[in-house]
DNA sequence: CTTATTATTGCAACTTAGTAGCGATAATAT
DNA sequence: ATATTATCGCTACTAAGTTGCAATAATAAG
């Protein structure tokens, strides 16, 4: 039971506050890949991926499945603020030219049908970003 | 060059039309393994997804990512009323229990901002559906 | 109908993402 | 200072999806 287990006391450690600074500069989400790159520290695949499924367990991040099947986990300042939990009901976009993906303002009002129970929502639109866009024109 | 090409002509073989009508036929998205159980024809998983990728290019069938990560193919009723190729400016809902992965009508209004261009939409909700959630209460 | 063209298929090999087990290390509590 | 146990790195594994190439078969041309 090394994962999660709700009882489990988390510890302070070097990587964990390194990936959690990162990620809260970023104005945008990071996958296991771009992680690795811009720490340029030593750290395992592993570790990475079960910080970074810490942080959301603790509500601290969330994940966004990018078209690309990769994961992305974003701070994400704007969810921060309605709960204390992450909420997803927002859009996300991902560039299909710089591979930058983040997190629009734009909610989105779901409205299930009758016995419908929805847990994770995943709102994803990929395209050109206004950087990217600017530059092609 | 064998994957597109948009010159390229099709041929019908039976793997195609097996494919195509299972797809029609279901009320639901299939990813590669739903299909290789459902037809019990010996199929190699290459052709399957030369085949699906072929629908996609064609707009027969439209590729949700789900939130495992894994590509589901649907053909989507919906959708094609609305136009000749496929539309995805609608929800689609994935259930934990059974694992079904439906289109919703509800269309999603996006508002994406200034100098943005959004070219795929991938709106997915999990949770639990209609029929799991009946049973479990 | 026969032949030529080339789309399609299967196979083998490969890449990449993500996970699981396990022993070693190190953060916290006592 | 010591015990507890969360964390880490390593190895190995699974599963998804892709690519190249040779063999097969659907269509077009004669």
């Amino acid at each position: 039971m090394q994962l999660s287990s709700d009882n489990m006391k988390r510890r302070n450690t070097q990587f964990k506050s390194e990936i959690f600074d990162l990620l809260q500069q970023s104005n945008h989400a990071l996958n296991h890949e771009m992680i690795t790159e811009a720490l340029n520290l030593k750290i395992d695949r592993t570790t990475i991926y079960r910080i970074l499924n810490s942080f959301c367990e603790d509500g601290k991040v969330h994940k966004i499945i990018g078209d690309d099947g990769k994961q992305y986990f974003a701070y994400c300042e704007n969810c921060k603020k309605i709960k204390n939990k992450h909420s997803h009901k927002h859009l996300h976009f991902r560039c299909l030219s710089c591979g930058k993906l983040e997190c629009l303002k734009q909610r989105i009002d779901v409205d299930l049908p009758m016995g419908y129970d929805g847990k994770m929502y995943n709102f994803l639109i990929s395209g050109y970003c206004n950087t990217c866009n600017a530059v092609t024109e």
